[in-house]
DNA sequence: TCCGCATCTGGGAGCGCTCCCAGAACCCGC
DNA sequence: GCGGGTTCTGGGAGCGCTCCCAGATGCGGA
């Protein structure tokens, strides 16, 4: 019985390289795109590579070669799992999406209790050829800690320190900024909004939209309450508010799902909307088509984020030069019934 | 300048070798908990892997072994993302959680439109050891082709057609089941349902449970509407269930994502809920605490799910005999105001 | 005493690639 | 003609492990 262990099947490189007529080294230079190879040698090498069905080892490139063929995806989901859900399902999407068609394999990395350094060690220890860090709060100390590692990383949302890793973030901004000059356009007097937390920059910079869209048309931005991504939160920031301006006629909601709770607490006292008062979310998650009424609000598109992230990761992984540093998607305003 | 290449950073297994005083061979069979190791031997490996925070090189360990050291987690999620989304996060978390500390690599794929065969061949090409399948829908014939190429394979989900693969899934025609005993301790008299889709195990287990608990106590199976998992679809399903019933007092939905459209619907009609109309649920999503009302639900535990079928594939692949087959997880019902 | 078996150990081949090196072939201008 | 470049090629070392083999040691029974 000399049957030796049991191997993957298929062809080897050497295979390949019998088969074309020319040695390892070229089928090697072909397969990873280096210049200095002939034409002919080229057309040889894919015409043997299509016949066996040659799909190279993924291990062996990795233990050979000076880079590990991976890219981590990094979730940092301190808390607020509520809002990481959908948008990181979408995130995921978009990742993969981008990744089709490329030798890069994909490990996927959740913040468990006990990591932190170790974390940090096993991105950092070659496993990877680079990161893209998703968290959703802008203090964690992540993203900047790889990149000053020299690995390269791609942070998805801006980090609300700045000068660290390259982010990619939604339009956060212009898309309050646009949510607040459409209610301005309704003729709506009173904006309140409710904010997210002070400690996220998606929060701040929904926060400063619709700021400055008050302050362009030189209204008051007084009417603010901070909440954190809950729908039970944004029921009390909307109780807040009418208690500090039973009048208003209109509120910008920071996320779909703080915009549900605001929704019950208007309702229940009686407020017609978007009649007495208008309501504006931002996310355009699956909660606001099935709000009751459905709401409007602003689309940021989490799969385009990811692709997004992806391509700018790969880019510099490929040797692209003067990237962007980071980047901003647009956002579009989605009209229902709630405004 | 004779600086080579620049290599991964950290200690070899010779190094720990050294540090132990023992050979590479005795470190790899400790690394890899072989027996027939001294105690002696065992402990003064542990620390010298402690002392000089070694971990081991993956793409070393697949080049040489017999083993990929990695799984896949495939999603097949064909069209229904809505339904797919937070079961989705929620399957990878508890994946994630029951692989952490294993030196086992986490493989995404979800499907792409070219895939198909391109998929197989790369499950089946030896790149990882075993795969979970997460597929809505029924007749899915992935997992049981995998399967048949003895490739180790747990399904998330039950299969409609059985047979294949092992599977993990939620008790869905228990939890069912459970609801539509409580809608009856309730003293509701004419209870319908709106279905899942037939082609989906899932729909079809929860249909059977609401049979069942109405065949218990000789009340009329008739009222059965098929929908699609979609807020929509469901509020059509309601409208038809009031048409041909105008007079039921409860309805039990096999979603909570088709639960919201019913019960726009129920309240666009002027029914009271859950005086007039009693409502149930099914996943306890994000959506259940969100709607007007506070939907009463069956919970399952997606996350546990995905831990569950972590586990099991990986007792398989650990040569784990006598495992069960299949396993179902349980459900619970959470009260809320909408029964 | 000596054999057999179970327990433990180290040496070393080799997994399938990449990348360094040395060299062949060819072009250019002087 | 010759030196210098650029383009192309094959040979072969070696990435960090696992696993086979051969051998050492210990223990029980004939």
């Amino acid at each position: 019985m000399t049957e030796g262990r049991s191997r993957r099947p298929g062809p080897r490189i050497e295979e390949v390289a019998r088969v074309a007529g020319v040695s390892k080294s070229t089928v090697s230079r072909v397969i990873n795109g280096e210049k200095y190879v002939s034409e002919r040698s080229r057309q040889a090498v894919h015409r043997a590579i299509a016949l066996l069905g040659y799909s190279p080892n993924h291990a062996a490139r990795t233990l050979a070669g000076s880079k590990a063929n991976a890219i981590a995806l990094v979730i940092s989901e301190q808390g607020s799992r509520v809002l990481a859900d959908p948008f990181f399902a979408g995130i995921l999407r978009g990742v993969h999406a981008e990744l089709a068609g490329r030798h890069v394999q994909l490990l996927l990395m959740m913040n468990q209790p006990l990591d932190g350094e170790d974390q940090v060690a096993y991105l950092t220890g070659g496993h990877v050829d680079g990161a893209l860090v998703v968290s959703l709060h802008g203090e964690d100390p992540l993203p900047r800690t790889l990149h000053e590692t020299g690995l390269p990383v791609v942070s998805g949302g801006r980090p609300l320190a700045g000068g660290g890793a390259p982010f990619v973030d939604s339009d956060n901004f212009n898309g309050s900024l646009g949510a607040v000059r459409f209610l301005i356009s309704l003729n709506r007097q009173k904006i309140a909004t409710i904010a997210g937390p002070r400690d996220m920059a998606v929060g701040m910079d929904r926060l400063s939209g619709w700021r400055c869209g008050l302050a362009e048309h030189g209204m008051p931005v007084d009417l603010v309450v901070h909440s954190d991504f809950t729908p039970e939160s944004g029921a009390l920031a909307m109780e807040e508010l009418l208690r500090r301006a039973p009048d208003l006629d209109a509120v910008f909601v920071a996320a779909d799902i703080m915009a549900v709770g605001a929704l019950r607490v208007l309702q229940a006292q009686g407020r017609r909307i978007p009649d007495d008062v208008a309501v504006v979310g931002f996310d355009d998650s699956v909660l606001a088509a099935t709000a009751t009424p459905p709401l409007t609000t602003v689309r940021q598109n989490v799969e385009q984020l990811g692709r997004t992230m992806t391509w700018r990761l790969l880019a510099e992984l490929g040797g692209d030069e003067k990237l962007p540093q980071s980047m901003l998607l647009p956002t579009s305003l989605v009209r229902r019934a709630s405004a």
